[in-house]
DNA sequence: CATTCTAGTTATAGCTTCTAACGAACACGA
DNA sequence: TCGTGTTCGTTAGAAGCTATAACTAGAATG
């Protein structure tokens, strides 16, 4: 099942070990206090070592959380795909939707580490483009399915000419493009302002407003 | 025009000064890596005075990081009170979309400090949320001055009983209600997902998709 | 003029990331 | 089985940060 190095040496299984415990107990201190107050330190004094004995395992702080970034990209698109094979690559707009809001609830942080406040030292690698693409991918059949007539309107045509990020589906109509780009801004506009905080206090439910949006996407 | 303090000492003058080029500094500081980098000695040192001199002004650093974020509040909210004024109380919902969007990219740290990933230690004072009812107080009367007839889906009704945050409109429609929220909503979805770079390499437009979003509300 | 209050200073504690130099344990070929 | 080399973890230390404490020079005030 191992794409590369299909001999691993004791030593490359512990050193593995030691990184997934590393980001594990990062994950632990993001989720309660979010990634900016991520201490390396804190994390080698938790694991009963000294501080930079760390660095023989992340470059420096940037790269660990680069990491994590990348791992919580893919457990996202791991749970799309997994909606889209139960689907047989034909889901429902809301049942992606539903599983794009209980994971963004299920970590905030989570969240917030992909599409919140950029991080300043922080440049996406190759990887997560890609990992996007598997997301759109997803989304996309999603929305072939579900797409309305053409309506032809103006940001339709301008879709049509710009199609790159839809790379895998170069038959899918602008109808469905903006289907795609719809459901994905409108979502995570919900999300973002929800999960920061911006509706505690205005009493109404997020929840419902969520829902109704998925609702309003296809009518 | 000062609600407090006619008699303002010339040592109360200073004092307001210095705070002012503090924040001015804090906000060059922002625009150049982010709040999360933001080094009080940092500003001590390149306004010529040595570290802990700005305790004198600012308690810490959150204290100084509020400020900002009530700051760049006010800022987004005189700028949808000035539309509101100038088209006489009813604005088109395009020209605060305009305008939100224009305070957007004109300073992405600015719109993040507000909307982005909540910093750690800050709680939202009091203010902030005076302040947000002001802006949402423009968005209503732009809403129900657009608002279409009555649709009664479910989520207007949820919004029927739950409109704390309408307080100053308590005869706007529920469709003015939903309207507002759908503006806010999607037009955040958007902005934050372009400003986070989630649409570079994508090859459309945001702009395209902001003014697709703005038109498809009131259809 | 004397007192008080305040803005700034330096020193310091405690935290962080990260580099450098060293010791000890392990892996592996002869 | 015995070197030899790689790797892990250590301590020491530089440079940066926030923040407090103690002190001094100057302005405002009675």
């Amino acid at each position: 099942m191992s794409t590369t190095g299909r001999t691993e040496t004791p030593r490359e299984r512990y050193r593995q070990q030691v990184r997934e415990e590393v980001k594990e107990k990062a994950w632990q201190q993001i989720a309660g206090s979010g990634a900016s107050a991520l201490s390396l330190n804190a994390i080698a004094k938790q694991m009963g070592m000294s501080g930079p004995a760390l660095y023989r395992y992340f470059a420096n702080r940037d790269e660990l959380i680069t990491e994590l970034i990348r791992d919580a990209y893919r457990s996202l698109a791991d749970a799309f795909i997994a909606v889209g094979d139960a689907a047989a690559g034909r889901p429902a707009l809301s049942a992606l939707a539903q599983v794009l809001r209980r994971w963004a609830l299920e970590d905030p942080h989570r969240y917030f580490l992909v599409y919140g406040t950029p991080v300043p030292g922080y440049h996406a690698p190759q990887d997560t483009t890609a990992i996007t693409a598997e997301i759109m991918s997803v989304l996309l059949d999603a929305c072939t399915a579900a797409a309305p007539g053409a309506r032809a309107a103006a940001f339709e045509e301008h879709l049509a000419g710009h199609r790159e990020w839809a790379g895998g589906h170069p038959d899918a109509p602008p109808s469905a493009l903006r289907l795609a780009l719809g459901f994905w801004s409108r979502l995570h506009g919900v999300l973002s302002l929800e999960l920061a905080g911006h509706f505690t206090g205005m009493g109404l439910d997020p929840a419902r407003l969520y829902a109704a949006e998925v609702d309003g996407l296809t009518r």
